[in-house]
DNA sequence: CGCGCGATTGAGTAATTTCAAATCTAGTGG
DNA sequence: CCACTAGATTTGAAATTACTCAATCGCGCG
């Protein structure tokens, strides 16, 4: 199961057995159910998650009480409240299963040891984050450049697994408008 | 001048004079004038910039020709087409000099040597990246939750002073809003 | 002085939201 | 297998918000 961070880790940086097996010792597993909180608003935030199955959802509540979403997370990726998890502070964020979910968890301690023994690793990580910057910086400019449908669109080629398992109102948080406004772009397949 | 850089770095992580000189000699300092284009849509990314001084925006030109502000750059700050320069593709964004700016260029190669050689840069690297990815999370729930306003509001209380050197079209630009729209929402302060 | 750029204002239009109600769907228990 | 329910989606109509386009204003600089 675990294959799959080793997988992850190595289309950047090449691993040893024994040394996977060093690294993977870091991480604790933990299984979540449905509706089930990882990070909650207002709590600290030990951990970095990385998802061996299942579908999560974070999210921003606002002070009118309105949720929006900042990320989804499937299989194979990261997710926790960064902001939180970097600067060891509390959480402005929620994150909760979509399903059932089975999850890596990284301590900011065991991130940081691994980082100052392991190189290749602090590569990894450094690598990993400038992709993420990369698909943030995508999700600024579709933001503040297509309307809703182009958005829609875009978020569908991109991510079509996501689309399975999310109820469109999520998608609509997600993609900053109302559940009405996207029921009535008329999206064309399915 | 470089020290500025030194500085930044040091905030991270301690280097000998030595080690920084070793660093600096990665670097290409240059000047570019008012209206300058430091990266050009559809060209090669080669560098990552680092501002010692001046004032530069990089943004996107959508299908209408209406342009969208990604970012903008002051002292101290790192700017260039992230996506490009990472994935050493081309540029979809471009970056200009809203002032006479002097630039510290790194280019990927050198970026990606220093890291190698150094553990120390590297780990500087993904902590500032890691900065960076907060600061663009920020931004993306700022887009989602907030109206104009408040947008206008907390860019102001977190970057006061871009509001001296970047006109108020820009900044509309970079909210996502028209210049009428920003000009009516009755700015107490100035 | 006058040009040019940026900021503001007005009026009509388009898009999105809000609130309410109706419809659809998947899962549960009898 | 069917009825029931909770959640999700859709639809309608009115209200709000932001946009577009055009005109005007203000100011600094040559």
């Amino acid at each position: 199961m675990s294959d799959i961070l080793r997988q992850q880790i190595e289309r950047i940086t090449s691993l040893s057995d024994t040394e996977f097996e060093y690294v993977l010792s870091h991480f604790v597993s933990k299984k979540f159910k449905k509706h089930q909180f990882v990070v909650q608003e207002g709590e600290n935030v030990p951990n970095d998650f990385f998802i061996l199955s299942g579908c999560l959802k974070s999210y921003f509540t606002d002070k009118n009480g309105k949720e929006h979403i900042l990320q989804f997370g499937m299989k194979d990726w990261w997710i926790t409240d960064y902001e939180a998890y970097y600067n060891q502070s509390i959480a402005t964020i929620n994150i909760d299963c979509i399903e059932n979910c089975e999850l890596l968890c990284l301590s900011f301690q065991n991130r940081e040891k691994l980082c100052a023994e392991m190189h290749k690793i602090e590569h990894f990580f450094r690598k990993k984050t400038n992709k993420h910057n990369v698909a943030l910086q995508r999700r600024i400019l579709s933001l503040l450049s297509n309307n809703a449908k182009e958005k829609y669109d875009q978020l569908l080629q991109l991510y079509p697994q996501l689309f399975q398992k999310v109820p469109k109102q999520l998608i609509a948080s997600y993609l900053g408008v109302t559940r009405e406004t996207l029921s009535r772009l008329n999206i064309s397949s399915k």
